[in-house]
RNA sequence: GUGUUCGUAGCUCAGCUGGAUAGAGCAACGGCCUUCUAAGCCGUGGGUCGGGGGUUCGAAUCCCUUCGAGCACGCCA
């Protein structure tokens, strides 16, 4: 199904060509002066140059072409040479109507045969999800969700801080903990227990604990990294406490990432692709890719044109560890062999802008990638509190994500429980559900790569641009809805019609826009313009439901028709919200 | 130091592949509930788009320069 856009731009090309001009000069956009006209093409203007004219004669001889158009109720050319576009209702209302029977509301699938691996999450074993894993996840998950609306194959990869350091320092703290656990006992040859010898939170207490220790203790860090180095080599007792370790923490990951409603098809980590590194490390010996430096092994990746300089990747430290470089370039190369993807989007804190840099073009110069692979690095900003600064607890400390998500479902139940009576469980679970769609979309409704400010009083409100508001809305819509049929009215039989109503125009013109926006969130990975398109819609609705009695409707046509209209917005925003990552409740 | 991102109303943000009078929301002020959820709607005031130059018929948008802020810059991830 074509675009609304699309199908309005047809017409005024047809016309510009059909006056003796390029067709392409008749595009059309959303007008930006909605009190001159709904819709505007600037081609006349564009085109003057060209055929040494004055762009009003243009703009005159097209709008002249197209008062004969059946879709526009007004054309009119105005100086310097914008073409003024008004569109029939019938036009519309006819749109909107095939749009409601179209898969996808005639979104289109751009990413049609596309395979693509979406990066995100990325939290560290043993550590609990703090704040500033919060943006992966949301944005992350939103991602995959307009990939995969937009019909491409999509597997959203947690990517597991789960190798290194952190996992000695655990280890070797529990060796002074509990020296008398089997794992330590190099003699041990029996099976391990099945039960983990911690739980999550003794886990978490844990690791901080060894790595404060390790900054103050050299002979301490020594010992972690002996562990580490035993643990990489295959110490038994040791892999099976990493096993454990793995167990309890991914448990709780799964937990936590469950109320946020973020969902990895893979759960693969760092340590997943270890034992690919040394074949790999040859390969790029072999292959003359890398060479040493300083010690290190590297691969240069700086180019003539570059107006930066950009070091090498280092695959090699010069004690032969590898490092983060090393592992990604790993995981790209399990991803071409496992996945073949055509895209892998890593949504990450945009300080590794540089690292990504380096590990893409890195990947490219070795041929871990085919040249056609695309390689999209979207980096998110800090989020910041209420002074602008990075967000911190009252104290100064890291919040922890649970913490942060508690406090403002206690503002959401709070306020349900002020607005409304319902039962006890409902309003939990509305508080819940509420809660979560104000914290994805105060997230969500900013441009990915920008810091934001995270501010709980503005996100839960219900005034203005806030998830709160959109969900107000759809709620709203369910409930007269359900009154109509209670009312022994049928939703499925109300039918889409011209109504003279000038604010259900303006919602049938919302509501048409929905396959454009989507396929530019797609092409321009912005979740973002969902959200402010959403905002929109939800505006459009509310500015109706204002001016017109829905129900109290007496021609049963118009009724019928508003009915069709409203239950077609609803649907659109649910769809709206679930690319996005949220849910509505019933009421609220 | 080099590079990079950014600077739009008191605050939080859109708009940036050049187009008309730069848009929202919050905050301030004023209206609207005997009628479908007022967690809503309508209205008023508020801006030299950091400064300066340039390109253009036309610049918040492109180029240069300057000021200010953030961030990153081979053996941490």
């Amino acid at each position: 199904m074509k675009k609304l856009l699309e199908l309005i731009s047809d017409e005024v090309k047809k016309a510009f060509g059909e006056v003796g001009y390029e067709e392409e000069l008749g595009k059309v956009t959303v007008s930006n002066r909605p009190d001159l006209c709904e819709y505007q093409c600037n081609g006349a203007m564009a085109g003057a140059k060209k055929y040494h004219k004055a762009p009003i004669m243009i703009a005159k001889e097209v709008a002249e072409k197209l008062q004969e158009s059946a879709i526009f109720s007004g054309v009119e050319a105005v100086a310097p040479g914008f073409l003024n576009l008004k569109v029939k209702e019938a036009f519309l209302a006819d749109y909107v109507k095939e749009m409601e029977k179209a898969e996808k509301f005639g979104a289109g699938e751009p990413g049609r045969g596309k395979k693509i691996v979406v990066d995100y999450g990325g939290p560290n074993v043993a550590k609990p999800l703090h704040v500033g894993h919060l943006r992966s996840g949301i944005i992350g998950e939103s991602v995959k969700r307009i990939c995969r609306y937009a019909g491409a194959e999509v597997v959203g990869d947690i990517h597991l801080g789960d190798w290194g350091l952190q996992m000695g320092l655990i280890i070797y703290e529990l060796s002074l903990r509990e020296p008398g656990l089997p794992y330590f006992d190099e003699n041990f040859s029996g099976e391990y227990p099945e039960e983990a010898p911690f739980t999550i939170s003794e886990l978490e207490e844990i690791y901080p604990t060894a790595s404060g220790k390790s900054k103050t203790d050299e002979a301490y860090k020594e010992k972690a990294m002996e562990a580490t180095f035993k643990l990489q080599n295959g110490e038994r007792g040791y892999r099976a406490l990493w096993n454990h370790i793995m167990r309890v923490s991914v448990a709780d990951l799964k937990k936590n990432y469950d109320r946020l409603q973020v969902h990895f098809e893979l759960w693969k980590g760092e340590a997943d692709v270890q034992e690919r590194i040394p074949g790999m490390v040859e390969y790029m010996k072999r292959e003359g890719y890398a060479h040493e430096s300083e010690g290190a092994l590297v691969v240069d990746v700086a180019r003539e044109d570059d107006t930066k300089e950009i070091p090498p990747c280092m695959i090699l430290k010069s004690d032969g560890a590898a490092l983060y470089d090393t592992t990604d370039l790993a995981t790209i190369q399990e991803r071409m062999e496992e996945i073949a993807p055509d895209e892998i989007i890593y949504v990450v804190d945009k300080r590794q802008e540089l690292h990504f840099e380096q590990v893409f073009r890195c990947a490219r110069k070795t041929k871990l990638v085919t040249p056609e692979t695309e390689l999209k690095f979207l980096g998110f900003g800090t989020m910041n509190g209420r002074d602008g600064k990075p967000f911190k607890t009252r104290d100064g400390g890291v919040m922890r994500l649970e913490y942060l998500l508690e406090e403002v479902y206690d503002e959401m139940y709070q306020k349900i429980s002020e607005n409304r009576e319902m039962p006890e469980a409902e309003a939990k679970n509305t508080a819940e559900i509420v809660a979560l769609s104000a914290v994805k979309y105060g997230d969500l409704s900013n441009q990915a790569s920008k810091d934001y400010v995270f501010d709980i009083q503005r996100f839960t409100s219900s005034e203005g641009n806030t998830g709160v508001y959109l969900l107000y809305t759809m709620v709203r819509i369910k409930s007269i809805l359900n009154k109509y049929r209670e009312q022994g009215g049928s939703t499925e039989e109300a039918q889409i019609a011209v109504t003279g109503n000038e604010s259900a125009k303006e919602l049938m013109k919302a509501v048409a826009g929905f396959g454009a926006m989507m396929e530019t969130a797609y092409l321009e990975t912005a979740p973002h313009k969902v959200c402010a398109y959403m905002y929109d819609l939800a505006n459009a609705f509310n500015h109706f439901y204002h001016e017109t009695k829905i129900l109290t409707q007496e021609d049963e046509a118009k009724k019928g028709a508003y009915i069709a209209l409203i239950a077609l917005t609803l649907r659109v925003m649910e769809e709206c919200i679930s690319v996005l990552g949220f849910s509505a409740p019933e009421r609220m």
